[in-house]
DNA sequence: GTAGTCAAAACAC
DNA sequence: ATCGGACGAATTCGG
DNA sequence: CCGAATTCGTCCGATGTGTTTTGACTAC
């Protein structure tokens, strides 16, 4: 038996024993090791290509990307451990730059979203009755509707500025107390059906509070605040010097609690006015857009304004808010089923005591395929008024020039895990490229402009080979819109380049001359050609229309490699030939059928990718020997911890690990981690460290300023028991 | 004021 | 990016 | 055959490295 397999029997028993009592191959493990410094053992697995991840290590590895500062990147994949002194290189271009925003053309969407962009919006009932426009029938439903929840609303907290801000609060502490899912939806589509009595532009604005955003992601309109500016902010309304704050931080785990904790008990001399979900929205808009010099200073100021003004509450969900988690347990995917519901109960689809959960459902999927399709909560919100959940899809369609949430994949081990999914199923193999997901689109006005995986626009950063597209597309190419993966390129090599170079490429205020890194295209699927969405089409059709409807110029524009295999040596072979082509592994997609649409923003069993392991750390319990000489690795110890936020208060959050330089007799930080473990983990490690707490570091801990743990520890040799 | 440096934020993975 | 936990739905198990 | 137990899929929120951008600050 050869020592890696040994190790993969190991991992394996354990995990079919859960609860019950160590298995006897752990229990002798653990019986040689009862010093009180446990043996640890950290190994980095480097470049193993498929057969010790079979067997099941996946709910016991912790991955680590090791750091690479010397930017010996080529090297990266096959000796992940190179360890170098942490030094900062300063970065030449730094000096230049000039403020440029991205300007947009507009022309597709629809009037309210440009009234809101003047931000001096304030609700009124005309107004809201003047915003519907088509379908007289539907107008009138949805005026009476509205007449009513006017009424309504009177007996609810507004006044002419809209509803006060408190009461979305009172729904987020709601949400808070559960953490089950559909009471939270039920909470919610409750709240909205509230809402939207008091017309689109009320609602829209309450998602966005919802979701944490204050224009459409591809807007690129960004808070610009993060910790550091809160913090400053929380000082500065409530009284508190910093220190105080930061230790009230660490206390609690969460902004927002600091923000509520120190507000109890304030009293302003004079009451003010009670913030209103308009206020709130609109101030958190002027602080998305407001720039230069000083604009920090201004951002603290409003934020500070909005929190002097609020309750303690209020002040709470304000924070979290301008952090962007909630953290109440619901996110975009939920805010969406809820809204699907809110409307089905307004346009009397649905009673409201008794839905019907099917329809329910079907309502949900409409509104999130929709969304899918159109990441835009004001044309959303504005078209559910006008149509109905139902009629949506009618009228929101994939756009040319809005994002489409691109599609993803399943993380897999192996190539048997891959066949073991897909036993009867027709699949096909692609490369995964070593790059960055990016979607172009060719516009109605001939544009192409391209968002990146989260829906960012990045045509500034790629106008170079956009620029090119007329090259790339043959003849009677209108519109489209293609996924693609975007490659750094050495055009001397004919190579692909690693990630780490295409990330150096600039984002803004790119200059052609500057230009030091190409790129090149390799274009896997279409989405829409010449006005006609491809989504339903089979990957084997999509496919074959694409590979119609351009051309490959090597260099900047190529098809992503693929083959049709099926026998599990020939994948392998193709894995393999993959990595030697400098790609990440492979991805295999179901080819024919229904199950091979487009699915988008879906992580689909429909779609795999094979990764390469690139370092791995084990943490457990076992004998030296059982590991020696397999693989690359590494002795690892803890030297620091940082304290954890959110649901890991009190607890630590996440570790720094060194390695033990002997030329220089000194520990190095060389990374942290962070994932990989359990509850119960976490609280042993809790445990376990409080006992070798240090006040300061020692003499021969070496580390980078940024990377300074909140406790440091004696360097201590981790164990984990495992859990499974 | 300008140039250089730093720290925070945003985004890729 | 990775990962673990909580739910809820789907599926299998056991009497 | 039905209720209990188990597995599976989805969603959410913890956490990682390394890069550019940009406002704040400092030294002249």
């Amino acid at each position: 038996m050869t020592k890696q397999s040994k190790l993969g029997s190991f991992f394996q028993t354990n995990s079919k024993n859960a609860k019950s009592k160590q298995s006897p191959n752990e229990k002798e493990l653990n019986g040689d090791e009862a010093s009180p410094k446990i043996v640890d053992y950290l190994q980095l697995q480097s470049g193993t290509k498929g057969e010790i991840l079979d067997s099941n290590l996946s709910s016991s590895t912790n991955t680590i990307n090791v750091k690479d500062q010397n930017q010996n990147i080529s090297d990266t994949k096959k000796n992940p451990m190179i360890i170098v002194p942490t030094n900062q290189t300063l970065n030449e271009n730094q000096h230049k730059r000039k403020s440029a925003r991205i300007v947009e053309s507009d022309n597709s969407e629809s009037e309210v979203e440009d009234e809101m962009k003047t931000k001096k919006i304030k609700y009124t009932q005309k107004e809201s009755c003047v915003t519907q426009t088509k379908s007289p029938e539907i107008k009138q439903i949805s005026i009476s509707a509205k007449v009513q929840g006017i009424k309504d609303a009177k007996s609810e907290e507004k006044d002419s500025n809209g509803i006060y801000y408190s009461e979305i609060c009172r729904m987020f502490e709601q949400v808070e107390q559960t953490t089950k899912r559909l009471e939270i939806t039920d909470i919610t589509a409750k709240y909205f059906f509230k809402m939207m009595s008091l017309g689109s532009d009320h609602l829209t604005k309450c998602v966005y509070l919802c979701v944490n955003q204050v224009a459409p992601e591809y807007k690129g309109i960004e808070l610009g605040v993060g910790e550091s500016l809160l913090l400053k902010a929380i000082a500065s309304a409530t009284g508190k010097n910093m220190t105080a704050v930061k230790e009230e931080v660490e206390k609690c785990g969460d902004l927002g609690l600091v923000a509520k904790n120190f507000r109890t008990n304030q009293r302003t001399l004079f009451p003010m006015p009670k913030l209103t979900i308009n206020k709130v929205f609109d101030t958190f808009y002027e602080i998305s857009t407001s720039t230069g010099a000083s604009s920090q200073q201004k951002k603290v100021q409003k934020i500070t304004s909005l929190l002097v003004s609020g309750s303690d509450i209020e002040a709470k969900f304000i924070i979290r808010s301008l952090e962007g988690k909630l953290r109440i347990g619901f996110a975009e995917k939920t805010v969406l089923t809820a809204l699907a519901q809110a409307s089905a109960f307004y346009h009397n689809a649905e009673s409201k005591s008794n839905p019907d959960p099917e329809k329910m459902n079907k309502y949900s999927e409409i509104l999130k395929h929709v969304y899918t399709q159109l990441p835009n909560y004001n044309i959303l919100v504005e078209a559910l008024f006008t149509h109905g959940v139902e009629k949506l899809p009618l009228v929101c369609k994939l756009v040319p020039g809005i994002p489409v949430k691109p599609m993803l994949a399943f993380p897999t081990k192996s190539v048997s895990e891959v066949l073991n999914r897909f036993k009867e199923i027709e699949f096909t193999c692609e490369y995964k490229y070593d790059g960055e997901r990016i979607q172009i689109h060719k516009c109605e006005d001939g544009k192409v402009v391209s968002f990146s995986r989260n829906s960012e626009n990045s045509t500034e950063k790629f106008y170079d080979i956009l620029e090119k597209f007329e090259k790339f597309t043959n003849e009677g190419v209108s519109t489209f819109v293609i996924d693609a993966e975007v490659v750094a390129w050495d055009t001397q090599s004919q190579n692909i380049l690693p990630f780490q170079v295409l990330s150096t490429r600039k984002r803004k205020d790119t200059k052609e001359s500057e230009i030091t890194v190409q790129v090149c295209l390799f274009v896997f699927d279409i989405l829409y050609l010449n006005g006609e969405s491809m989504l339903q089409k089979s990957l084997n059709d999509r496919r074959k229309i694409l590979w119609e409807s351009f051309k490959v110029s090597p260099g900047e524009f190529q098809f992503a490699e693929y083959k049709n295999l099926k026998e599990v040596d020939d994948i392998q072979i193709f894995l393999d030939q993959s990595i030697a082509d400098n790609c990440e592994g492979l991805m295999v997609k179901v080819l024919n059928g229904e199950e091979s649409s487009y699915e988008p923003s879906k992580r689909s069993r429909n779609w795999l990718k094979v990764l390469i392991l690139v370092a791995c750390i084990y943490l457990f319990i076992v004998k030296k020997d059982y590991l020696d000489g397999v693989g690359d690795s590494l002795d690892l110890v803890v030297i620091g911890g940082y304290t954890g936020k959110g649901k890991r208060t009190g607890v630590y959050g996440g570790f720094l690990l060194a390695v033990y330089d002997p030329d220089q007799e000194e520990y190095q930080a060389i990374c942290k981690i962070g994932t990989g473990f359990s509850e119960a983990n976490l609280k042993e490690f809790k445990e376990m460290f409080e006992k070798t707490k240090i006040e300061i570091p020692k003499s021969y801990y070496s580390f980078g300023e940024a990377e300074k743990p909140d406790v440091w520890f004696e360097p201590t040799q981790v164990s984990v028991e495992r859990y499974i």
